[in-house]
DNA sequence: TCTGGGGTCCTAGGACCC
DNA sequence: TCTGGGGTCCTAGGACCC
């Protein structure tokens, strides 16, 4: 039986969700950086027709937003959280079974819709979740994922003539668009991989579709040969309904100026053991690994290095205390003198669900202290805010925090932050 | 001066065992 | 002098995603 797969994925998201707040900026290019202000990871369609690329260095670009009056913002995580929320919601208020597949992008299954009308769905859907949340979104709809990924690009390019929905339902509407598809833009297909079909001669999804499945799994793994099949019809990527476990928390920040002396990169590592343990807490995890990483700047003509470094524990925690002290022990074991670092971080794996760990009786748990001084930093981190309440190690000065100077405000979570106690 | 951060999955190759 | 091979487990590194 065909199945059938909608992909419903937010237009320029983040600049969307500024525009909510801000109507002045309907029709104006708006950019939204990334973290330290680095660089554009999100464009409106007029910032994208004055030549602004995907992943464009801010440093870089900055003459360019000023002549074209770009509006330019630091991004406001809690904001975007915020609101992709809201769009998830109005989506699953429709179609039952979905995936949300990230900030911006859920995968619906279509299966027992009628596909005549799916078109008119869509369209609807896409009205009501405007209507409600202020945000466009477009959608994509094939039998497979990578087909409605593939459809929802083509929605997305030719917004007046699409209205925002394409479907590749049909078989020679797919085979007409998938050889005027470049095989980099699929989804799974990066530039590495791009680049060595095109060795092969393989430019289009089309070519792609037609090449011989072993040669295709051998050249690319068993991904590219997924993507393959996928392109014919024949669907390999299962809608994931469940939220699988989280099998990482990471934390990590390049700094905001040079970074020489250990004891500095030591009260940034602090933090991040700080944060993840936090999150670690938040989802009632521990973890029984801890990595701690730090390197130099790669764009920069300076003497280079980079190095991580990792230990189990037998048992697991979440105590920040403990964590902190941890990974203080592996960054001795890897720092360096002499090179200007530029990023640190923390990485905990193995992580297991707290309440397992009691049928470990021969670790050492964390202690009923542990968990009451965990709990208490906790509270009162929720109530007089983030940070309230910190150990030493943290330090106060923060000279390693990145730029962030043209952020909007939190106009969705600023008093439901309060209110959450 | 200034180039993000947080994730997942796959594979090759080493270690180890019998 | 001969110097296996197959299975499993683990990890680092690569590639990809948003």
């Amino acid at each position: 039986m065909t199945e059938t797969f909608g992909l419903i994925d937010c237009n320029s998201f983040y600049c969307s969700c500024e525009r909510v707040f801000n109507p002045q900026l309907v029709g104006k290019p708006v950019i939204v950086l990334s973290n330290n202000d680095g660089c554009a990871v999100a464009r409106s369609d007029e910032a994208k027709a004055v030549g602004i690329p995907m992943g464009a260095p801010y440093f870089k670009i900055k003459d360019l937003c000023q002549k074209n009056g770009v509006y330019v913002f630091s991004s406001n995580y809690a904001l975007y959280g915020d609101m992709s929320r809201r769009v998830m919601q109005v989506i699953a208020e429709h179609v039952p079974d979905m995936e949300i597949y990230s900030i911006d992008e859920a995968f619906v299954s279509f299966d027992g819709f009628k596909t005549r009308d799916l078109d008119e769905f869509s369209r609807n859907l896409r009205d009501v979740i405007y209507r409600s949340t202020g945000i466009p979104v477009s959608v994509g709809i094939g039998p497979t994922k990578v087909l409605a990924k593939a459809a929802n690009q083509v929605a997305k390019k030719n917004k007046e003539f699409t209205g925002c929905v394409y479907t590749l339902m049909d078989i020679s509407e797919r085979t007409n668009c998938l050889k005027q598809f470049p095989v980099g833009d699929l989804w799974g297909v990066g530039r590495k991989s791009a680049e060595k079909l095109r060795q092969h001669n393989i430019q289009t999804a089309f070519e792609l579709m037609n090449a011989d499945e072993k040669f295709i799994q051998k050249l690319l793994t068993i991904n590219g040969r997924r993507i393959l099949r996928e392109l014919r019809g024949e669907s390999c990527i299962e809608l994931e309904m469940l939220e699988s476990d989280r099998k990482q928390i990471i934390s990590s920040r390049s700094f905001g100026r040079p970074v020489y002396k250990k004891i500095e990169i030591q009260e940034s590592i602090a933090n991040h053991a700080t944060i993840a343990a936090e999150k670690l807490r938040k989802q009632g995890l521990i973890t029984k690994s801890i990595s701690v990483f730090i390197q130099t700047n790669p764009f920069k003509n300076t003497p280079q290095y980079h190095n991580s470094i990792s230990m189990k524990l037998i048992s697991g925690t979440s105590a920040t205390n403990k964590l902190i002290r941890h990974t203080f022990v592996l960054l001795d074991k890897m720092f360096k003198d002499g090179f200007e670092y530029k990023k640190a971080g923390v990485v905990f794996e193995r992580l297991i669900p707290k309440d397992e760990s009691q049928y470990d009786f021969f670790g050492l748990h964390d202690t009923e202290q542990d968990d009451t001084l965990m709990r208490m930093l906790d509270r009162v981190n929720a109530v007089e805010g983030k940070g309230t309440l910190k150990f030493a190690a943290c330090g106060i000065d923060h000279f390693w925090k990145m730029a962030s100077n043209m952020k909007s405000r939190s106009f969705t979570t600023k008093w439901s932050e309060l209110l959450r106690v």
